[in-house]
DNA sequence: TTGTAGGCGTTATCAC
DNA sequence: GTGATAACGCCTACAA
């Protein structure tokens, strides 16, 4: 008892040999007994654990990933934190990681290749059991990634993607909820349709594009360059977009606009220059942000399942570093998506 | 050069020992090398790198853990991920953090006490150099914080704070901010106002509602207890509060409610039942969320620095572990807000 | 069922 | 300026 307080206020460190020297017995059958090893019996199991709980014992960490060679942590970078698809992403990956007794290290790129570069190169060297990304806006090339492969570290991809062997991809159909926001636009009445998007290197920028062409096409109508707006969707650039608009040949009736975050600004803007929505124009979102309910008017929008990607991200990943199910062979996830019809496109 | 491709193609680890090998030189020579260490001649510093970047060394930082007992990471206990303020917070945390080298561990308590307790003891035993947290909704305990204060592990408190011995805090003045919210709205002409908060346990809210009487006291108005509703505001509470609005035997012409997210679906509800804003009742929202500019009508709100907020104690945490500025002196660092006058108060 | 001893890869303290 | 050698604390064959 006394022994027990020296140790706790002199906040030295006990280790496996001090419960192996109190106890009588060696380090080896501490550890064991700890991790609850079979061939422990019960009894010298229960005795190694009161000691240690006696003593204040806490398992060195550093130690055991040193022994293992691995550290129980998974890396996530994402472009950034503060976006709320971002944040409801990580809280489902986050709840996956931690019930499963994995720590999460979460970097930002800041939507710069640079800096994801760098933050891959850290993650690796830290030792993280497997990665977790969403691309940033601008990131063209991926040997940033390719220790990872080598190695074998599990990595997926998720939202903003890009096809690397051996690796996972978690998705919607962007394609397809591009074609279904555009036909939902036309079969609206609308005419003379723009889509704003960001960089069209980002499968989901590029996808939800293609899906705004065919929707045209399905209806015979043909795509111009002028139907097409590229732009980073920073709100900022709203003036730019509205006066494009305004110096349109046919004025524009209908708007697909990659991010709900964009679509709510322009339609601010818009009510601003006198425009009636959806009279004038029609708006459709995406995401479904929660700000996409309490806009006036309601947006029209895809909802985006963000805490489901997290969670499924998270469940993939833990059950293949569990040595579950093997992730190989998995090339792609893709979670289901829906139109949700909302007062910007329907009176 | 042969030697070169065996080791990265059979994906063996070099260590140090490899290293010293082929240089013929002594492992601890290549250990001093690698860190600069002033000791060691540049000659031979140099080649060391050399033959470090071409044999494809990677340092081991479960070793480096192991043998300096640290882990150049900081854990961070958040209530939620999804919540534009925290990840803004968040974002001005990883920024400081990442620039500095260090990791980030970051959890979430999902307002649960139970829950942060849990992520405390984990981020304990993985041995983070520092823990940043911002307390959960119904924390009313303090224990699992003992052992970093025990252990001299710097802890730094965020928003939702509580004042334990040692502990640096990173708030706003709430009570005042909560003063001139309300003074505001009395200003503004309104006579029976209602303020509603979370948990009075938490600083914050407690601190705010303190604020509101200072100023109806301020102006000789008497408090009572029906100006004043607790509810976790949660968004689906809204109709509570309609209903509780429309029992009051005044009408009630003034709402100061201590969250925009709460005080945007309030806006919506209220104009579903027909209340004119600001005409028939003036409200107060407070954090400065995105929303609350897009909103029709926007929203008065108090502006919120919660980068900034981040970025402090990034760079607090991380001068404390550098050894630079202690922070055990530094009981409290308050940062500037600012009433934000919009047209829910002002016509 | 338990003990022994080497290994995990670095750092740090002595010597020389 | 450099080389041995002992930590750092745990895990795990291999023995007993």
């Amino acid at each position: 008892m006394l022994n027990l307080c020296n140790n706790i206020v002199m906040g030295k460190r006990i280790t496996i040999y001090d419960l192996a020297k109190t106890l009588g017995v060696s380090a080896g059958t501490v550890s064991r007994s700890l991790n609850d090893h079979p061939s422990i019996s019960p009894k010298t199991k229960e005795r190694v654990i009161t000691v240690a709980n006696e003593l204040g014992y806490k398992t060195n960490k550093f130690a055991v990933n040193l022994s293992k060679q691995k550290s129980n942590t998974i890396g996530v970078i994402v472009p950034k934190l503060n976006s709320i698809f971002m944040s409801t992403l990580l809280a489902g990956i986050e709840k996956i990681a931690n019930e499963a007794g994995y720590n999460l290290i979460i970097s930002q790129s800041l939507e710069s290749m640079e800096k994801e570069k760098i933050n891959a190169k850290t993650l690796y060297h830290s030792g993280v059991d497997a990665l977790l990304v969403s691309l940033a806006y601008d990131t063209s090339n991926f040997d940033h990634f390719a220790h990872y492969i080598r190695n074998k570290i599990p990595l997926i991809f998720i939202d903003r993607v890009h096809n690397l062997p051996n690796c996972s991809t978690i998705i919607i159909n962007n394609r397809l909820a591009g074609f279904e926001a555009t036909e939902h636009l036309l079969a609206q009445g609308c005419k003379n349709l723009l889509y704003i998007g960001g960089n069209i290197k980002r499968n989901v920028y590029c996808d939800r594009l293609q899906g705004f062409k065919d929707a045209l096409e399905n209806r015979q109508l043909k795509f111009d360059k002028t139907n097409f707006l590229e732009t980073d969707l920073a709100p900022n650039n709203v003036d730019t977009v509205i006066r494009y608009m305004g110096n349109s040949k046919n004025p524009i009736d209908g708007l697909f606009v990659a991010s709900d975050n964009f679509a709510v600004h322009m339609i601010k803007a818009l009510k601003k220059e006198n425009y009636k929505i959806p009279q004038d124009i029609k708006i459709v979102g995406f995401n479904n942000d929660p700000i996409s309910d309490l806009i006036t008017p309601t947006l029209t929008t895809i909802n985006y399942p963000g805490y489901e990607m997290g969670i499924l991200a998270g469940q993939s990943i833990i059950s293949h570093l569990n040595g579950g199910i093997n992730l190989q062979p998995t090339n792609a996830i893709t979670l289901r998506h829906k139109l949700i019809i909302r007062e910007s496109t329907h009176k």
